[in-house]
DNA sequence: GCAAGGTC
């Protein structure tokens, strides 16, 4: 800032924080705390805090007073806000503003009174573009009652005394370009928001029976930038669930154990997914089972503590140490922030700045009675146990790490989530000050016949920062020791099986984490984005697990259907780097705001022809009702053309509640405008399009795109007519000519090939309360739990494996249900056919149609019902079995090991049956041979 | 009755 000339008159200062425990801090060091006066303001939370001080030699008699986040908010004008009062696609264009809603007015009239006597008004917002945002609200309240005010703009990082006073001396003007950019995600997040929202709540809201309870809440059907897609994140896993189609791999194991315990060997191959291969592995190591010791390895492993904690992570570790929701962990962190307990919760920063004074914070948790020990030899140079935390790359240039401010042994009227949250805080900042667990591992790798095999051993030689963060271990444990050439008999040799598992449904730390990644929400919003997903019944939480409802899955897979990516996080991320370029001046904000704007505005009309995609997705899941105001988009119509008559309001496409179309004047009936224009009686379909007539005037009349019913209409005429109705077209008069209009039709001739069975179709097809399956016609559960629904019909994206039609199931040896044919799509076996059990709870993987026992010289290949597991592998029939791989080749030229035959392997050697402990469902064939007893 | 972002 320019320098004002030293000494002379004080001239009053006005300073205006993003929250009120700023306006006291930076009071607090500014002054020195000495003369500090408060004065209650306008506002309960906001006082005012005047003190003198020194700007650049400038005498300045300071008021410091606070806001609270946003002192405005953006609002569409008028009759635009009621529901009903437009169309939804205007609300990309309806006239907005921003206002100072009606619970911040105490705090612009402290504003105002206060900048009435001041010549400077100082900005302390938060330095991001946000707080830029916030700090040109402020200036507009203050400028509208001062235009004199002279705005300065202060930048800290941090409420460190030097910072502070240096922010103070080096004012600079607000930075516009921040503020815009923030202008442009506001009015972005509003259009799109409400236009959808209302689009979609309008459309199916009253058009199904949501078989759930609402608890008396008004059902919404949102749709927003950062909500849709943290729901995508759900739907996607569960998606991915649902695909997932086991598969059976196997693995040779090795154990050996000596007088100084027992060591678990690791394949090196890992498992395979080729039984065939695993076998003829596992029977070269079994015939020559001498482990040569081919590598003994020892050293030192650090495991370092995590870095200073932020929001996420505090988020992220509370869910996963407590099961505590996000929601729940920032309502509980915001209490003990007013109280003094800990730092500002809402931080991105995850390194601690260098003047910071760490070990202060370390003194005052020596008390404690539980860690204050460890606080106590922390701070004890002897032990070494100091270390300067290391930071994870993150500064929001506003509040440092999440770390305790107060020490309190627990306090009385804390619940049990505040003293976990507060001993995380603290566990985990002396956990950052602590030098790393030191631990000694040795890796043993063996040769087995050419195969390798590798053994851990770790033990802990030093906890370090594991003795105080003990929501993290390190396990490990203790192995014989080797030398390099020793040679021994492993005590067991085993192939066994296992099944790959889908992953699980995402945990609230998973989803925290997508949304961190994809950069959907702030940290001080994403676990509002994640409640949103609870409270609009789009997704329900089990065992700290999120999986969505069929509504959450139905429109995500509506808008999929459509082709659309609304529900993926790339919206949000364009935005991000359209406004990354506002605020850096390379784009400007109204270009970003029309282009994207046009872009979406595109994108909800095309949703909107494709409507359908949304009812068959619903349709799916609910039952359809005969309510007339199901689809309130027609009830209330689409924009055709401004009203040729009245020349004040629009005349809109509407459907009445008899199915047909007409064109009417939007202020009928409440104003006295009765346009209209009716519409032929043979029209089953019509849909407003974006194409504008270039002959009817004045413009625009937007095209509409009809679809006639054939029998009600000339064969010389096309079903499908892209027409328009203000004068120009022929067809449409003709038409109207030969089938009438919709009213005549109404009231003189019933419409043919119409009847009153519509609904009632699919009121039976999708009645989930029904015994009797819609879908499999049997009894005994409902179409919503039909297997055939589930991994077909239901779900067009399960279709990684498919049921084959043609094949009868067969029991399952496993649960006793059935286990049906499929053929695999992965990479690794595609077009393999397998038996698997379709019970959801079992998923047991019967067997490879094409590896299973076929006859020698009977020349049949197709599928048994014989399991390999069962020990029942075809082998009754002595030597006269053999293997074929999956193209029908003999798989090996060896004879059985077990019992020398040429002709077959020792899988299916009739003698292997007498070595066979009972199957398992995840040993198959061991323990072979006791090879110490060999 | 709509969004997301501040914060109390």
């Amino acid at each position: 800032m320019a320098a004002n000339g030293g000494g002379g008159r004080a001239i009053r200062v006005l300073n205006v924080a993003e929250k009120p425990s700023v306006a006291k801090t930076v009071s607090g060091i500014l002054s020195m705390n000495q003369g500090i006066r408060i004065r209650e303001g306008r506002s309960r939370y906001n006082k005012i805090y005047e003190f003198n001080y020194s700007i650049q030699g400038q005498s300045c008699q300071m008021m410091f007073t606070s806001v609270t986040g946003h002192l405005m908010e953006m609002e569409f004008e008028g009759r635009y806000r009621k529901w009903h009062s437009c169309d939804p696609v205007d609300l990309f264009e309806a006239p907005i503003h921003k206002h100072v809603p009606e619970d911040k007015l105490d705090i612009r009239k402290t504003l105002e009174e206060e900048a009435r006597k001041c010549q400077w008004l100082v900005l302390w917002l938060d330095c991001d573009r946000e707080g830029e945002n916030i700090a040109f609200e402020v200036v507009e309240v203050c400028s509208n009652v001062n235009s004199q005010l002279n705005i300065w703009r202060a930048h800290f990082s941090s409420l460190i005394e030097r910072e502070i006073h240096q922010a103070a001396q080096q004012l600079a003007r607000p930075n516009q370009l921040f503020s815009d950019a923030v202008d442009v995600r506001q009015e972005i997040d509003l259009r799109i928001g409400a236009s959808f929202t209302r689009f979609q709540t309008m459309l199916l809201k009253d058009a199904f029976d949501f078989n759930f309870s609402t608890d008396g809440r008004n059902l919404v059907l949102s749709y927003g930038p950062c909500q849709f897609p943290t729901l995508g994140f759900v739907v996607e896993r569960y998606w991915e669930i649902q695909a997932h189609e086991p598969e059976e791999f196997w693995k040779i194991q090795c154990s050996h154990t000596s007088d100084e315990g027992t060591a678990n060997f690791n394949w090196m191959r890992g498992h395979l997914f080729d039984y065939t291969c695993a076998v003829l592995l596992y029977e070269m190591c079994a015939q020559e089972p001498i482990a040569t010791v081919t590598k003994v390895r020892q050293q030192e492993k650090l495991k370092y503590p995590p870095h200073p904690l932020n929001t996420i992570e505090l988020e992220k570790r509370a869910s996963r140490y407590f099961r505590m929701s996000s929601e729940q962990t920032m309502k509980i962190a915001e209490d003990l922030y007013q109280s003094g307990f800990i730092s500002y919760p809402r931080t991105e920063t995850d390194s601690f700045s260098t003047r910071t004074d760490l070990r202060i914070l370390v003194q005052e948790q020596q008390e404690h009675p539980v860690w204050g020990p460890y606080a106590q030899r922390l701070l004890d140079p002897s032990s070494g146990l100091w270390r300067n935390p290391s930071g994870g790359g993150h500064d929001d240039k506003a509040h440092p790490p999440i770390h305790p401010t107060k020490f309190s042994p627990g306090e009385s009227r804390w619940s049990e989530d505040h003293k976990k949250l507060y001993e995380l805080v603290v566990r985990h900042y002396l956990a950052c000050v602590s030098q790393p667990a030191v631990g000694a591992e040795t890796t043993v790798e063996i040769d087995i016949a050419g195969e390798t095999f590798s053994a851990l051993g770790r033990t802990i030689v030093a906890k370090n920062y594991l003795e105080v963060y003990r929501f993290e271990s390190w396990g490990g444990s203790l192995i014989p020791n080797y030398m390099f050439g020793q040679q021994f008999t492993p005590t067991s040799l085993t192939l066994e099986s296992g099944i790959t598992r889908p992953p699980p449904l995402l945990s609230e730390s998973d989803l925290l984490d997508c949304m961190d990644k994809a950069g959907i929400g702030t940290d001080a919003t994403m676990h509002d984005h994640i409640k949103k997903l609870t409270d609009r019944f789009y997704a329900i939480k089990e065992a700290s697990h999120f999986k969505p409802t069929n509504l959450g899955e139905a429109l995500v897979m509506g808008y999929d259907d459509m082709g659309y990516e609304l529900w993926k996080p790339y919206l949000r991320s364009m935005m991000e780097e359209d406004m990354k370029a506002v605020s850096v001046g390379n784009k400007r904000k109204y270009d970003v705001l029309a282009t994207c704007l046009q872009q979406m505005k595109a994108c909800f009309l095309d949703a909107r022809v494709n409507k359908a995609k949304l009812f068959q997705a619903l349709e799916i899941f609910f039952d359809r009702t005969n309510r007339t105001g199901g689809d309130d988009q027609h009830n209330h119509g689409q924009l055709v053309r401004k009203c040729d008559v009245c020349h004040d309001s629009d005349l809109v496409l509407r459907k009445k509640p008899d199915g047909k179309f007409m064109i009417g004047c939007l202020a009928f009936p409440q104003a006295s405008c009765r346009n209209v224009i009716w519409l032929p009686g043979s029209i089953s379909e019509a849909v407003v399009t974006t194409t504008v007539c270039s002959a009817c005037t004045p413009g625009p009349v937007f095209k509409i795109q009809f679809t006639f019913r054939r029998l009600e209409i000339p064969p010389n005429f096309n079903v499908h007519h892209l027409g328009c109705v203000g004068g120009c077209d022929d067809i449409m008069r003709q038409l109207t000519e030969v089938s009438g209009s919709g009213y005549r039709n109404f009231s003189n001739t019933p419409a043919r090939g119409r009847g009153t069975a519509a609904p009632s179709r699919n009121n039976s097809q999708n009645n989930q309360q029904q015994a009797t399956c819609n879908f499999c016609h049997q009894t005994g559960h409902s179409s919503s739990d039909c297997y055939s629904l589930t991994s077909q019909n239901r779900n067009p994206r399960s279709q990684r494996v498919n049921s084959s039609n043609g094949d009868s199931p067969i029991p399952c040896t496993t649960c006793g249900s059935l286990c049906i044919l499929k053929t695999a799509n992965t990479e690794s076996n595609r077009g393999r056919k397998f038996y698997s059990c379709q019970s959801q709870g079992c998923k047991f993987f019967v067997c490879w149609v094409d590896s299973i026992p076929t006859t020698r010289g009977g020349g049949s290949s197709s599928a048994t019902t014989t399991s390999r597991r069962s020990g029942r592998g075809g082998g009754q029939g002595g030597g006269d079995v053999r293997f074929v791989s999956a193209t029908g080749d003999p798989v090996s030229g060896r004879s059985c090991f077990i019992c020398g035959d040429p002709s077959h392997i020792a899988n299916v050697c009739p003698n292997r049956e007498m070595t066979l402990a009972p199957a398992t469902s995840s040993t198959v064939m061991g323990p072979l041979v006791d090879m110490q007893a060999a």
